[in-house]
DNA sequence: GTAATTAGTAAACCTGGTTGACCAATCAGT
DNA sequence: ACTGATTGGTCAACCAGGTTTACTAATTAC
């Protein structure tokens, strides 16, 4: 007999299966695999809190402010990691045409070079880990979590 | 004609779907939600912090030291939660008795009644969400998941 | 018994933010 | 055209959730 003993026994185990600890987990193995890569692909600065600005620049440019709209961060925050970013040189920016008080933060060469380095890293390791619960399994997991978060989102939460 | 315009346009749409950004949004609505709802459950001390400490204490009490092992935090991370949590009243430290240098974390009453309101609101929102995809996608992402961290702990990931 | 190890704490520091105060440029209403 | 309110951005002070460094007390290995 394996003693498995009590209730509480099987609460852990209900615990260990609830979607949240699930995505926190996957979550970070993700993102810390992924930031290693970056590093070993020769972006040493890289840092995950870049993302909050790097994730959301387009062809053009776009204004402090609406970065921190987009990510969720105050713009002084914002403001702050453009600063950093532009230190390491993979931001500048240039004045808004269109309004004296804005301007528009922009990649630079050398930070469109890193990001493309690291979409790809972070694309090949999207691919390992579908592969390695089967593609089919993977893709309809994909699916299911956009749906959730569309719903989610649509829900309000 | 939509406009879509460029193979830019096409990167976009293919990192909203890698798995990283999925993982990590999924993780933060659960965690944000979960955590408003245990505030308004009466336990408005309650941060996600706590977790750390939390999740991992179990009958008779767990050590500081094993603590900080099992949720990769320093011991004087967890020794500062654990004063923070004796301050809220969720648990105490008392003596090992098989060794003078140790002290075991314990829940109190008040914190074990705290921990079941969490877990019926954790459980409940993990239900809500798999409702939203339906039950048999919802179990089926679930059990995916579960095996994917399996494997990646497997993998040394 | 002594040396090395382990349990825990304290202090100083770092990162990734927040709030509050402010200036300069723009916009809205008259 | 003027004034008041709004918006874009920065600076400084602070805060949370950690880490590193340095230390003491008890235990274990020989």
């Amino acid at each position: 007999m394996s003693h498995s003993n009590n209730e509480a026994d099987a609460m852990r185990q209900r615990r260990r299966r609830v979607l949240g600890r699930l995505f926190v987990r996957a979550a970070r193995v993700f993102q810390e695999e992924a930031v290693q890569r970056i590093h070993a692909a020769g972006y040493a600065e890289f840092k995950l809190a870049d993302n909050a600005v790097l994730v959301h620049l387009e062809e053009g440019g776009n204004r402090i402010s609406e970065l921190a709209r987009r990510s969720g961060i105050t713009k002084q925050g914002i403001s702050k990691l453009v600063h950093d970013l532009e230190r390491r040189g993979w931001v500048t920016k240039v004045p808004d045409p269109t309004d004296g008080r804005a301007q528009l933060v922009q990649y630079t060469e050398e930070g469109q070079r890193m990001l493309h380095g690291a979409v790809t890293v972070v694309e090949a390791l999207d691919a390992e880990m579908i592969e390695l619960v089967g593609a089919e399994r993977g893709e309809q997991m994909r699916e299911t979590l956009m749906e959730l978060l569309e719903k989610l989102d649509e829900q309000g939460f």
